[in-house]
DNA sequence: AGCAATAATTGTTGTCGTCAATAGTTGTTG
DNA sequence: CAACAACTATTGACGACAACAATTATTGCT
């Protein structure tokens, strides 16, 4: 499990030699950009594959992925969780909740408990090792984010992030 | 809503309709919320997954995906690119170039021309139907921003642009 | 007791990104 | 000028992952 890191880490040369571009600074004020740009909703997909990757190149050390720190969160939030719930709040199949599931369980970040009323269900717990887990890539997390949010100040931090939760709560999930 | 993908080959029900779950309405001041949705730099990979999502089921209509789309956004602004351009400035491999110009071609939005410098270099350019896809689909895409950002009032959407893009520009790409 | 619905799981399929290898071409250099 | 190194587009292979269908065990209904 969890192996090569291989790739995206430092993914920032492209073999810049001769005639290549110009290595240019690259402002919106450029035609392309704008063209490409113009779009919220596709500036929103481009910038959260990029925040994906930041995330994942971070937690790659640990040998989960993004998903796997999605569903510890929700279980930090609630403490026993049968896993339906989790497909049904984090939007993601059943079959996939399985294979994160027990790649957590392998780590001893979570575990699975028989339910008192309905022994289909299984309940996952969120055990002392993944809650400290949790808590040491919290951290990791927060610098990821600030190295995203780089050219903007608190402030303005703080508006993008109340404007996006608006438009996270209207659809849901 | 739109909690469930559900979209993938023919059938594309964007389903506002549906609702099997018992729709708990959901807002940030639960605290599963605010656990998960602390971060800023997650809520964008989320939001972009989600933008992401709707993109795609609005072009699957016209047998092409986001990444088309994004190719053909940056022709429109250059008129006549190189492939090993388009693969550096959208990040994409140039393997994954070739798949994607050879499907635009195929339908009759761009073609391949060959560079007048350099017999290895092939050029791709816009046709007259791949700018008119353009401009119909811009309309499309209009619509599917403003469906994802729908709790927001104009100036909201501005500033949100606005600082998107600011952070866009800084990383490059 | 019978039967539909549900929870977790497995297996399959198609898509996608990454990497390695190749053919044709260019530029450099000894 | 001839050999070599670098580069462009392309192909092929491999692994990761998401979406579906099918299976097993259990529950609720009537």
């Amino acid at each position: 499990m969890l192996e090569s890191p291989a790739s995206s880490t430092e993914h920032r040369e492209p073999a810049i030699t001769r005639q290549n571009v110009t290595a240019k600074p690259i402002d919106a004020h450029e035609p392309w950009m704008r063209g490409l740009h113009a779009d919220t909703g596709y500036l929103l997909y481009r910038l959260g594959l990029r925040s994906g990757q930041l995330f994942n190149s971070c937690l790659q050390e640990s040998g989960l992925r993004l998903r796997h720190y999605a569903v510890l969160r929700y279980l930090a939030t609630t403490d026993g969780t049968p896993q339906r719930e989790l497909s049904a709040r984090l939007g993601y199949d059943p079959s996939a909740i399985v294979g994160l599931v027990d790649d957590l369980e392998k780590l001893g970040f979570a575990e699975r408990r028989p339910s008192p009323d309905d022994r289909r269900s299984r309940i996952v717990v969120l055990t002392e090792s993944g809650s400290d887990f949790l808590r040491d890539t919290d951290e990791a997390g927060l610098r990821v984010t600030g190295e995203l949010l780089g050219p903007l100040d608190p402030a303005e931090r703080e508006t993008l992030h109340a404007l996006l939760l608006r438009i996270a709560e209207d659809g849901l999930n």
